[in-house]
DNA sequence: CAGTGAGCGAGCTTCCGCTTGACTT
């Protein structure tokens, strides 16, 4: 008897408790603080979805969905059952929101269905400290049925409206197009924007400044009223009749001013606003922004250890752990004492941040940027430095800036002249952008009310009204996020899939419709245009929230939105005519077989220029990169392929008279020293820098920054 | 780590949201 007892406490005690998230990084960590009693596992995102190949929702019945494990994901499945089967208590961890508490429930399913008895329990922390884990491990609670009927009336209804308008693309443009609730709206945004700036018209307008000589030295004051109403001048011959006008001799300084405004430090980044900023100052894409943060949270080797730099990069929450900001205020306090507020500052989380993880900061401020340096590639160590400025400055108290004002008037004009000094230098001392920004070179004499000035010239400027900026990754970003479109992990992607399909195309940064783009938008905006509506998405959203609250049940709105939806759909694939409007943009190409004139084609790999006397002449090229670097060699470089597959490589047109080859893409910049064109290199020591093709001229640009 | 030379135009596709490596000389 004794004996029985103690056989199964035995076998109690050398079972485990077996805690599963989504991220392997997170799971390292936290296995660390929990010790051998515990497996931590991570299940790497979803693991039960809807089949790719099909719709696999049954409209007729409730909209139930068919759900299967993930293609590629069955191991992971077999290997948390495996270790299901070792323990007596499993903890499903996945994250705090609503993505989260389905796949806690997709995890549990699919192991109870094979262990039904083993006790299951569900946690949740928003950070990923020890004593954030403990406490979760104490106060577990049962999954949240509103949240998982949340998530998967969302899955659906992204299925339906995905899975449907897309086959009308293929039926009346061309295969392999999509539509979606996220992308279309990004699309519609992207091409609305091209309209404004093809339909802006630049109007000329003047403006004046004044040229004084005081002490010695010349200053500068701009003409800011006439008579008490904003100065507008059309052409030069106004601006002359203006200027004569004003007597020389009647400049006085009628006013003077001083206002001290303060300004706050800005909130530790969220995964959009630290895309926006690497975008802005480094240029990087949000895809690459986001697989340097991920290498960074991963970890780096620092000596013998492996540590994670910064907390989790995909969060849409400025909140800081206690323990996060207790370390950040005691190193303000050692380096920038007279910068170290009262209490911790504190920022509004956004209206729609699901919250789950915290803010992206560094995972210890001890990790300086410059003593870190040397473990970091360029890249790394520039979106780090970022990523750290930001957090520490977050902590600081403001700075404030004192503007002194001049009011210049003759008869009813008024000319002003301001200049800025800093105060107080505030959060400003540990950024580094704005430190070199300190030295304002403008020149502001001192004056007396009242003083008449000495007039020196006058200096008019003619300028032209601007269109509006074509959307960059920075700002198409922007424009999502504050609409509430997509989340942090997909607002890479879905910059991807435009630039994937041929709906636009990335050229200096700025993100500019196809022609194929621009069809698309025509057709969803004109046949759905409730779906591409930002309001959908926030209806949705509102929707979403009743569920999970209970106060909605889980498919009232699919049964809401499917009839009519449904119905236009039939309509639009049975009257919408076949959009036989060319896609072929026209070329200043010559045919070399035939001499008619080539056009820009998109084919499944990508545009490329055909004979427009197709099918009569099958003549068909890459689109040059650039001119061949080879003395002499009139050829173009072309990307190809060996045998349609394996690496891009670029090479002449004129092989194999001419065996130029290289394994680098050309840029569309040329070489300030030899004309060739410059193609883009990276390594450990320089960062990606520009470097001529031909290694003879040597030409070498780096990158500022 | 080195390695290199096709063809596209009509042909089976697609969503959003979680998460990382992986096709295979």
């Amino acid at each position: 008897m004794a004996a029985k007892t103690n056989t199964a406490k035995k076998t109690d005690s050398s079972k485990k408790t077996l805690v599963i998230v989504e991220s392997p990084s997170k799971a390292k960590t936290i296995n660390k603080y929990l010790g051998s009693h515990y497996f931590v596992t991570a299940s790497m995102g979803h693991i039960i979805d809807l089949p790719k190949s099909r719709l696999a929702v049954d409209v007729d019945n409730d909209f139930k969905p068919e759900y299967i494990t993930v293609r590629g994901k069955g191991d992971i499945l077999n290997g948390l059952k495996k270790l299901a089967a070792k323990s007596d208590k499993i903890l499903l961890a996945s994250d705090n929101d609503r993505e989260g508490e389905a796949i806690a429930y997709h995890i549990g399913e699919a192991i109870r269905k094979k262990y039904p008895d083993i006790p299951m329990e569900r946690i949740v922390f928003n950070e990923i400290t020890k004593n954030a884990i403990l406490d979760a491990i104490q106060n577990p609670r049962q999954l949240e049925a509103g949240k998982i009927d949340a998530q998967k009336t969302r899955r659906i209804l992204d299925r339906l409206v995905g899975y449907k308008i897309s086959p009308i693309l293929w039926a009346k443009v061309k295969g392999g197009l999509s539509a979606g609730r996220v992308q279309s709206v990004a699309l519609k945004a992207i091409c609305d924007r091209e309209d404004e700036v093809e339909a802006f018209v630049p109007e000329e307008y003047w403006t004046l400044e004044a040229q004084f000589s005081k002490d010695r030295k010349t200053f500068t004051a701009e003409l800011s009223k006439i008579a008490g109403s904003k100065p507008e001048f059309k052409n030069k011959q106004q601006i002359d009749d203006f200027i004569n006008s004003l007597d020389k001799d009647a400049f006085i300084v009628s006013d003077l001013s001083s206002t001290v405004k303060s300004v706050k430090p800005i909130a530790p980044f969220t995964t959009s606003k630290m895309q926006q900023a690497a975008a802005n100052r480094f240029g990087f894409t949000s895809k690459k922004t986001m697989s340097i943060a991920q290498q960074l949270y991963e970890g780096i080797d620092i000596g013998r250890d492996r540590v994670g730099f910064i907390t989790y990069m995909r969060t849409d929450s400025t909140r800081v752990s206690a323990q996060a900001i207790a370390e950040v205020r005691e190193y303000i306090g050692k380096h920038y004492a007279d910068a170290l507020p009262e209490k911790p500052n504190y920022f509004s989380k956004s209206e729609n941040a699901q919250d789950a993880h915290e803010a992206i900061r560094p995972t210890s401020v001890l990790r300086t940027p410059d003593e870190v340096k040397k473990y970091l590639t360029p890249e790394q160590f520039k979106l780090y430095s970022m990523i750290w400025e930001r957090f520490v400055s977050s902590q600081m108290s403001p700075a404030e800036h004192e503007t002194v004002t001049a009011i210049i008037t003759n008869g009813d004009a008024q000319f002003r002249i301001s200049k800025s000094t800093i105060k107080k230098q505030g959060y400003n001392a540990v950024l580094d952008v704005l430190k070199s920004k300190e030295n304002d070179k403008s020149v502001m004499p001192h004056f007396e009310k009242g003083e008449q000035l000495k007039f020196k010239d006058f200096v008019p400027a003619q300028h032209f009204t601007q269109p509006p900026p074509r959307y960059t990754d920075a700002t198409i970003i922007k424009f999502l996020e504050e609409n509430n479109i997509g989340r942090p992990s997909t607002y890479a992607p879905t910059i991807s899939t435009l630039l994937d399909r041929y709906y636009a195309v990335r050229k200096a940064k700025q993100i500019m419709p196809t022609v194929l783009g621009t069809l698309v938008n025509k057709i969803i905006c004109q046949s759905f245009p409730e779906i591409v509506n930002i309001d959908f998405t926030s209806d949705m959203e509102n929707r979403l929230d009743k569920i999970e609250n209970g106060q909605d049940s889980y498919n009232a709105l699919l049964h809401e939105f499917w009839p009519p939806f449904i119905s236009k759909v039939n309509t639009v694939m049975d009257t919408l005519a076949d959009q036989k409007i060319s896609l072929d943009e026209p070329t200043d190409q010559i045919c070399e077989k035939c001499g008619r004139p080539m056009v820009k084609k998109l084919g499944k790999y990508g545009f490329f220029y055909a004979c427009s006397g197709f099918p009569e002449c099958r003549n068909a090229q890459a689109i040059p990169l650039g001119d061949c670097p080879r003395e002499g060699c009139t050829g173009k470089i072309v990307p190809k392929k060996k045998s349609g597959r394996g690496k891009e490589f670029y090479g002449c047109t004129h092989y194999p008279e001419c065996d130029f080859i290289s394994w680098d893409k050309p840029t569309e910049f040329k070489c300030p020293k030899c004309g060739k064109y410059l193609i883009e290199k990276t390594d450990k020591i320089h960062g990606t820098y520009k470097l001529c093709v031909d290694p003879n001229c040597g030409y070498k640009q780096l990158e500022e920054h």
